[in-house]
DNA sequence: CCTTGCAGGATTGTTGACAATCTGCAGATG
DNA sequence: CATCTGCAGATTGTCAACAATCCTGCAAGG
């Protein structure tokens, strides 16, 4: 036997994954709008596959809740209205402090460290003036504190959360007024738990997403 | 047009909808063994359909993350190891946490009375000793908290864990000393709601976790 | 004794066709 | 002219058969 592996699992991503993977994607970067209404036959014939495997990815989606299926009537990309603007941002605040505190108790440097890098990475973009750059690494941030906590059911519901972020975000790019206040935000939720200040990290935390809802959705 | 509406609108739940609701309730129960392999032509022949529902309904389970999927091996439903259950207990800390401080922000009265019943339930079904139904009380309790939250996310997020829940609870009935500490417990959180303060909520819903942790993994 | 190659059997993955259902429009009817 | 009825078109829901893949056991060779 090999001491160490120099091979990684052969990975065979299966057909409805990829078609899944790319649906998901389209939706998240508005590339097929709110609404619009998804042909079983019409997208079968697109990726090349029956309408088995592209049933199987909608399916997916549905569950995950970016998609809506009326039945018999077909299937409908999500729309997200004000409460459910409020709802995502809501939920997001329960998985991201939760996870926040998960890492505070796990006392891992390397968690720590993660963040410290994706806010640094934040604060290069917005030096730069890369908008489409810092909205990036400001997911990547939030990805990072969530897989750092090491919760895979944290994770997978986030990840759903992260989708249905990506489609608000598509209409929104860039209104930050000042991008130093983005990662600033960022940062102060990244020292929170370095400095395992559980108290001070959900109020950032809820400041963070209280923020961004007040830029989404005027009411 | 009639003024009421005498007739309430036709069910008609699809297919893969009521196969995938059996086979969770199978799987919550325990009626189909952690491990399993899950046959999609003996499954399909016992539902009396063809394997197209049947695999739509798996896929589903699949995602919630009750069966697990090897390519071209099988379906299987998902075994919890301790660090499953540490996880899974895990994130319903953060799901029922964040559905409490949502009850307390909205103050609702109505909420408080709801969760107060579900532990009036309880408490009834410990005093004339009636276990399961204690159980099911308890998990009651639970659906009425992330319920009254009014947050779809956490809703649904919460449902799946639910699932998993029922499926530890399984091997585990009434392993409780004594039920009235099981009771106490909820009405702690229920109390904390009720009074405001979203601290002791946080604290009470971490130590009933712990408590059933600490039952269900020796370790 | 261990490794390698090969059928056998079983399971999943995929496909194209058929049936059921819904929507919208044209035409009939009062 | 307004309203209802029936038909056409399109879409989803379902099915049974085919193809590809994987595991198991056994035998041959080093």
């Amino acid at each position: 036997m090999a001491a160490a592996e120099p091979f990684q699992r052969v990975n065979r991503e299966s057909t409805a994954g990829l078609i899944t993977r790319q649906l998901r994607e389209a939706i998240m970067y508005g590339r097929i709008a709110p609404g619009a209404q998804l042909s079983e036959a019409a997208l079968a014939a697109q990726f090349g596959v029956s309408r088995g495997p592209l049933r199987e990815a909608t399916q997916r989606l549905v569950q995950e809740g970016l998609v809506r299926a009326e039945p018999n009537r077909g299937l409908f990309v999500k729309e997200l209205d004000a409460a459910g603007i409020r709802d995502l941002y809501a939920a997001r605040i329960a998985v991201e402090a939760a996870a926040g505190r998960m890492i505070i108790r796990g006392h891992s440097a390397e968690a720590v460290a993660k963040l410290r890098t994706a806010y640094d990475a934040m604060q290069d973009a917005a030096e730069r003036g890369e908008l489409a750059e810092l909205s990036d690494a400001d997911l990547h941030f939030h990805e990072v504190l969530v897989d750092s906590a090491g919760s895979p059911r944290l994770q997978r519901m986030h990840k759903t959360l992260m989708a249905e972020t990506r489609m608000c975000l598509t209409a929104l790019q860039g209104t930050y007024q000042d991008p130093e206040d983005q990662v600033a935000e960022h940062r102060r939720i990244a020292e929170a738990i370095a400095a395992g200040d559980a108290d001070e990290l959900v109020e950032a935390v809820e400041l963070h997403m209280q923020e961004a809802l007040d830029r989404l959705v005027p009411g």
